[in-house]
DNA sequence: ATTATCTATAGATCTATAGATAATGC
DNA sequence: ATTATCTATAGATCTATAGATAATGC
């Protein structure tokens, strides 16, 4: 009944986004990567938070990709959490809240899988080979988180779609960076920025289809050969001429 | 009452694949294009059938685009197709069924604007670039409605995702044949047959880019600038060394 | 008679929340 | 006292169908 106070006076909209500030100062730290603390939650404890839904993400990126977001149940990822359809949500505030949690989890994933990849690649004597072969591997492996953003992505409300996509774009800005150093460096020839950004966002969506025909690839390609005619193609945009 | 002893005898499987072929015998001549005759119906006459259904994708076409195929009712659907929920399910026997029609009618226009785009293109004095700019130019124009198939074709009964994804399969494959066709005639230099697939998937696959980044493209490139550059990056394919 | 259409609703969910209960720490 | 969790359910849909009605043609 005292949680009411907190809750009251919010009836239609479910969300105060201008509110939203001083009730999560556990991440001052982080830049602002977990964006996750713009969900309201009625638990005092930030790190049970953080650790709950680490364990609602776990339970519903699962579940999404098996069934899809629309067919999978509040209750089905209360219970494969581990707690109660009332626990879960203490924790968000919405069915979508899942979504967008579970979004941010596999971008955060998937970035940190590229900007390894990329680093691994750095030194190597094709260091734009190299970093192709590595995000195609980190694709590969993640293939199905990635297939569940192209796929639900557009069920988020508007302003978090934003934010998942504002996500996509950076992993491509990785792409951006890599191509524009090597260039810089002497290592590839020159190329305008324009031709930059296209190029990464080739190389970025070349790695996604991979994910999104696999039901095709996968049939006719290792993903070895996938990646040595994909870097071939690739790569003649350095050709000059 | 009398309709019941067809209904009747499947009540948990609501659709016998088996029996679906004396039902509808109307399209002898078209190849097998038509695979709409796979869905059920109670009314008889064919060319009502028709008629209806193409009301009804008509209709629905435009709430899945706005609102997504799971939120979209199928009360809507009837409505804005101007006649009763009963009367709906006289032509399809579940929302599923609409959303694999409207995917059809889909690839339907869109394989129908390739081949055109094609046609045009062959003549021309570089061939394959006018083939792709017709393509994107296609793509461009039907943006919403190719989003919508990457969106929701996880959302069909797997038999008929089957078929969704033989479409896409079918418009890459208008892509291979031109490619081996100039490759053939020596208007483009020699190139395997895997990597004319790869670069047929490519080229199909860069033309969607433009529809699911959009939100990103079409604020920095105009389609031209769009066309121009990718158009680039895929002849330099065509380089040999 | 036969075919097509409509109205009304059964039946099955599903999300989100109120209020009760358990656990924790003073 | 305070915080976290659970049970039970309000309230709102939504799909699909039964049975009634209207339209058509013999």
């Amino acid at each position: 009944m005292f949680r009411m106070s907190a809750r009251s006076g919010n009836k239609s909209g479910r969300r105060q986004n201008t509110a939203a500030g001083h009730r999560n100062r556990n991440q001052a730290m982080k830049p602002r990567q977990n964006s996750t603390g713009d969900i309201p939650t009625q638990i005092k404890d930030p790190r049970l938070v953080e650790r709950r839904r680490r364990q609602i993400v776990d339970a519903a990126v699962q579940l999404f990709i098996r069934q899809g977001f629309h067919k999978t149940t509040t209750r089905q990822i209360a219970r494969a959490a581990g707690f109660s359809i009332g626990s879960l949500y203490e924790y968000i505030a919405s069915k979508e809240d899942v979504l967008y949690l579970v979004c941010e989890s596999i971008h955060a994933e998937v970035e940190h899988g590229v900007s390894e990849a990329l680093v691994r690649a750095d030194g190597a004597r094709n260091a734009l080979a190299e970093a192709i072969r590595e995000y195609f591997l980190v694709c590969n492996r993640m293939s199905d988180f990635i297939l569940l953003i192209y796929q639900e992505t557009q069920s988020l409300p508007e302003q978090w779609k934003k934010r998942v996509l504002e996500n996509e774009l950076r992993i491509t800005g990785l792409f951006v960076e890599v191509l524009a150093r090597l260039v810089a460096s002497g290592e590839l020839p020159p190329l305008d920025d324009r031709r930059i950004e296209i190029a990464a966002h080739n190389i970025s969506v070349l790695g996604h289809m991979w994910t999104f025909r696999r039901w095709f690839f996968s049939r006719h390609y290792t993903i070895e050969e996938y990646i040595q005619l994909q870097t071939e193609f690739i790569l003649k945009v350095f050709i000059d001429r």
